[in-house]
RNA sequence: GGGCGGUUAGCUCAGUUGGCUAGAGCGCUACGUUGACAUCGUAGAGGUCACAGGUUCAAGUCCUGUACCGCCCA
């Protein structure tokens, strides 16, 4: 075995072993209960992040604890098609080479991300792979394959059918750079620095002479983040409470430039102590500004077009981006004299989350789904427990949000995804179907031209029969046209139909698609066969456990459990496990257009995968954000390295010989009744009982763990018992033993190989590949175990009840002892190596002591060490005295010694003890401890105050003495 | 405006259903290559658990309030 762990000689070379024996498959055994975890499927937008490896190491780790108990396990990848994003990052691709989708067309383009996907697919699978995932790689689905489509039809078509699918015109989250509905989840809120602009609205009263409208020379002032947006105002509006405007209302006011006249409406939405307490309504732009129009029936006035040019509606500015209107807007009310002034305003700018740019709230015929009926049964399930959330905190957030929620808007302009399955009949509907053509393809080309510059090429609009009958064949609108139908009969089929029911033909298919989440919300179960009842449904499905990262609770995992229970009656899952956010060492969100992301097959090349799971698993809590930094990747690669050169020495001390590890394992099997004869465990030394009681409580207490998802906490506690009792004591004692050449005591061999066997086995979750490798090592020194790989070797979950009292108390004692050398050894300078005398008063230990001379000479470099009853057999003068509860432990100074010196040694063990004993003795005296606390609480602190009394005698006699 | 968190050692964070002297990693100080490991070892320093009340025999942990920071939803 090399010097040091290098995983990269090791992680693929373990897992191909893996994966070639087939350990990941998912087998159903009908007499067993099954684990069962659908994996997120991550975007096929790229590669994997650090969210992603959080996800698969806390995946993995639930996964490969229930397979080593038997449990049958699946674990289900699968790959999203990320409509939006997907085709965000396709279209960048292709503007590299000065291409738009718009050049391509709907078809062609269509193409290219199928190519993309063949790119990715593979990449996103050998980097899983890397990370250690042991899934069932044959069952990978992707969103778009023919189960999922078969799923989305089916449910689209059943919600259509029951009345929860509408289609309706709704003011709606527009991305003017994607050219598509969003729904609310997917718009986020990014801090802006932006100006508010405070605009005169003259006010007026009836006509003049020439029917304009005649302005009283008084004037109302709103202030505006938007001025571009005057433009669509429908009216004023002022809080009816407002004494300065109360009179105002049911007068009307001017529009500068385009001179519409509007009414002054009271609303009590309206905040006084906002900008001028006036505020300027646009029901066609604002979402806020919509209710106010709805409640005071104002009409919306829609200003843009869908790539937030301003429309005809906008008179002079017509045509003009947003951004170019609002400044000339700006500009010609300044010269008007109708800007009254600017100030900066830190506003709440609406972004697409893809894409980052400004939404635009507009008015927009959309496919809906209705949410109440839906979230009913969801908000149920959370709350009489058959869902629950780790951690719980997640509950309160999804029951808040579902108890508010609102309809969502699933329909995306997008060329990628679900395309939705309703059509509509041309022949009984022509009239009604609005087709926009491109304008040479109406004219008569085969296809458009190319080069449209990014921009979607010119169109003209008609009916559909207006084209017919112009010569436009079906089949050159249904390829190269896009329609909008919201007047036509839906027609919504499963399977693709060649007629409506009445025996129209002709059909246009609609031409928006699937908000991506829609699929992804029937994932648990469109992985598995659904809509198709299969044994394989039946046995895996509700899952066990969800497992993904908090920021989706809403857009994903409250989705899946509404559809979850509407499609097939039953919650998808029983357990929503949720992880945090990884953010850099500054506590940045990684991301990779600001540079700041982490990639995680680098850090895996640097540090190993087994590093990189540690760390994530431990670095935090469940729920919590983490920040990850080289410094604690670190940690993870150095507690690595200790395993492996711990097992190294282990095997190395074993050298040819086969050490039988059976009889230990028999004797510590989990229950009582296997273990009837513990004279194996009775006839051990000191050290080797205790080190057997404490693995064994670390087992109990890591099955516990597991089981309430504290899966970090599982992980520190196995590093602390390698680092702390195994290395530093147990291996460190076994060099001495085996090195004694009298052989008085057995071979801790069998002992060390079984200690560590269950070590490997407890961190295998965490760390596999390091604990496969060593294992596997350590398998071909002993004998006793017939399991054929970790991967697949039991979860120790502890022998039941077994704790050795006596001799962890005793080793306790011994380390304490070797500690107190130790101590004063550094605190007079003792060159390390040099071996100086000592003395143990080791009382009712003194055998314990005797058996354990060898070791305690070694550990604190002391020979002679003698080990006496009482204080009589050590010597008083020049000695350094340090008086434990059960030892006390001396060493002769002889030149070394300073009596002021080891006075304010004595006097500060001293007074720490009595302090303690103060806080101890106000607790025993206390009536109300004494009556209520816990039997056993009280016995511990008897058995504490006795022990420091003791140790305190000895104290204040030693101190005596020294005077 | 509504909801959910966070505030524990210099830094980053754990701390289960309240119960020994509040822990870890990193950093810091001193020493050290004795045949597993310098990706290491030994010894050590370092904390009014944000603040104020309350419940309790007992509060970092439960309750109420305050301050600051963050996230989500409107």
């Amino acid at each position: 075995m090399a010097k040091a762990y290098e995983p990269q000689t090791t992680e693929q070379r373990v897992y191909h072993f893996w994966e070639s024996r087939g350990y990941f498959k998912g087998v159903r055994n009908p007499d067993k209960k099954p684990f069962s975890i659908v994996m997120p499927p991550p975007n096929i937008t790229g590669e994997l992040h650090l969210g992603h490896a959080m996800m698969d190491t806390v995946e993995d780790i639930l996964i490969r604890w229930h397979r080593m108990q038997g449990d049958p396990t699946l674990w289900l990848p699968g790959i999203d098609h990320a409509g939006i994003a997907t085709q965000t990052a396709v279209e960048k691709m292709l503007a590299k080479e000065g291409i738009s989708r718009h050049d391509l067309g709907r078809d062609e383009f269509e193409q290219k991300v199928w190519e993309w996907v063949r790119r990715f697919r593979p990449i996103i699978s050998d980097q899983h792979r890397r990370l250690g995932a042991s899934a069932d790689w044959a069952r990978e689905t992707f969103t778009l394959d023919d189960g999922p489509q078969s799923a989305v039809r089916t449910v689209f078509k059943k919600m259509f059918d029951d009345g929860l699918i509408y289609r309706g015109e709704r003011l709606i989250n527009w991305c003017p750079r994607c050219l598509s509905a969003l729904s609310d989840l997917e718009v986020e809120h990014d801090e802006a620095q932006g100006s508010l602009w405070y605009l005169h609205y003259p006010v007026v009263d009836g006509t003049d002479a020439n029917g304009k409208p005649r302005e009283t020379g008084e004037s109302v002032i709103v202030a505006t983040t938007r001025p571009e947006t005057y433009l669509g105002d429908t009216g004023v509006a002022v809080n009816p409470k407002d004494d300065r405007y109360k009179a105002l209302i049911g007068r009307s006011v001017m529009l500068p430039v385009i001179q519409r006249v509007i009414p002054v409406v009271g609303d009590d939405a309206v905040e006084m102590e906002f900008g001028t307490g006036a505020v300027k309504v646009t029901p066609g732009h604002d979402p806020t500004d919509f209710e106010i129009g709805q409640r005071n029936g104002l009409p919306i006035i829609n200003i843009m077009n869908e790539d937030a040019s301003i429309n005809e509606n906008g008179g002079p500015y017509a045509g003009m981006d947003r951004y170019d209107a609002r400044a000339k807007i700006v500009r010609d009310l300044e010269e008007l004299g109708y800007l009254e002034k600017m100030e900066p305003y830190v506003l709440q700018a609406s972004v697409c989350y893809r894409c980052r740019t400004v939404i635009e709230p507009l008015m927009s015929w959309q496919w809906f789904v209705n949410q109440r009926t839906l979230a009913e049964p969801a908000i149920d399930a959370v709350k009489d427990g058959r869902v629950s959330f780790v951690p719980e905190r997640f509950e309160r957030m999804y029951l808040n949000w579902m108890e508010n929620i609102r309809d969502w808007c699933i329909s995306r302009q997008l060329w990628w995804g679900h395309r939705i399955p309703v059509w509509y009949s041309a022949d009984e509907d022509g009239d009604r179907i609005m087709v926009k053509l491109p304008q040479d393809v109406a004219d008569g080309a085969d296809k458009p031209a190319t080069g449209t510059e990014g921009k979607p090429p010119p169109t003209i609009a008609a009916t559909y029969n207006e084209f017919r009958a112009r010569g436009v064949s079906h089949e050159t609108i249904a390829r190269h046209g896009t329609w909008s139908a919201h007047e036509a009969t839906a027609i919504c089929s499963i399977e693709t139909p060649t007629q409506s029911p009445t025996g129209g033909g002709n059909l246009l298919q609609e031409t928006d698609v699937l908000d991506t989440w829609f699929s992804s919300g029937l994932w648990p179960f469109s992985t598995l066969g659904w809509p198709q009842e299969n044994e394989e449904l039946s046995y895996w499905y509700p899952t066990s456990v969800m497992e993904t990262g908090y920021d989706i609770i809403y857009l994903w995992v409250a989705r899946m459990i509404m559809l979850g229970l509407y499609c097939r009656g039953e919650i998808p899952f029983s357990t929503v496990y949720l992880h945090g956010t990884v953010r850099n060492a500054e506590g940045k969100r990684m991301s990779k257009s600001l540079g700041t992301g982490i990639d995680p097959i680098e850090t895996i090349d640097k540090y190993g995968a087994d590093a990189l799971r540690y760390t994530l698993i431990t670095a935090g809590a469940a729920g919590n954000d983490l920040k990850l930094s080289d410094q604690k990747l670190e940690q993870g690669r150095n507690f690595a390295n200790k395993l492996w050169n711990a097992t190294r020495f282990v095997i190395s001390m074993i050298g040819d010989a086969k050490v039988d590890v059976a009889p230990l394992a028999v004797a510590l099997a989990e229950s009582k009744e296997q273990r009837p004869n513990s004279k194996l465990l009775n006839d051990l030394s000191i050290e080797d009982r205790w080190i057997l009681s404490r693995i064994e409580e670390l087992s109990r207490s890591a099955d516990v763990l597991m089981q309430k998802f504290d899966l970090g906490e599982a992980a520190r506690q196995a590093y602390d018992f390698a680092y702390n009792e195994f290395a530093d004591w147990y291996i460190e004692i076994a060099k001495v033993r085996a090195r004694d050449e009298n052989a008085s005591s057995p071979s801790p061999l069998p002992v060390l190989a079984y200690v560590l066997d269950r070590t490997l086995r407890l961190l295998h979750p965490t760390m596999p590949f390091l604990t496969e490798e060593l294992w596997q090592n350590l398998q071909r020194a002993i004998t006793g175990f017939d399991d054929e790989a970790l991967i697949v070797a039991t979860f120790p979950k502890g022998a039941s009840g077994y704790t050795d009292t006596l001799a962890e108390k005793q080793m306790e004692l011994l380390i304490d002892v070797v500690r107190a050398i130790r101590n004063i050894r550094a605190e007079k300078k003792v060159e390390p190596g040099k071996y100086i005398e000592a003395y143990v008063i080791a009382g009712a230990a003194s055998a314990m002591f005797e058996a354990a001379k060898p070791y305690v000479e070694m550990l604190a470099r002391a020979r002679p060490l003698h080990i006496v009853a009482t204080t009589a057999d050590a010597p008083r003068e020049q000695v350094a005295t340090a008086v434990l509860e059960g030892a006390t432990a001396v060493v002769p100074l002889a030149g070394l010694f300073d009596t002021a010196v080891e006075r304010t040694r004595l006097q500060k063990q001293i007074a720490d003890a009595e302090a303690e004993l103060g806080r101890i003795e106000a607790k025993l005296t206390n009536e109300g401890f004494r009556s209520k606390a816990p039997e056993k609480v009280i016995a511990a602190e008897e058995e504490r105050l006795a022990g420091l009394k003791s140790r305190l005698e000895g104290l204040r006699v030693t101190l005596a003495e020294l005077a």
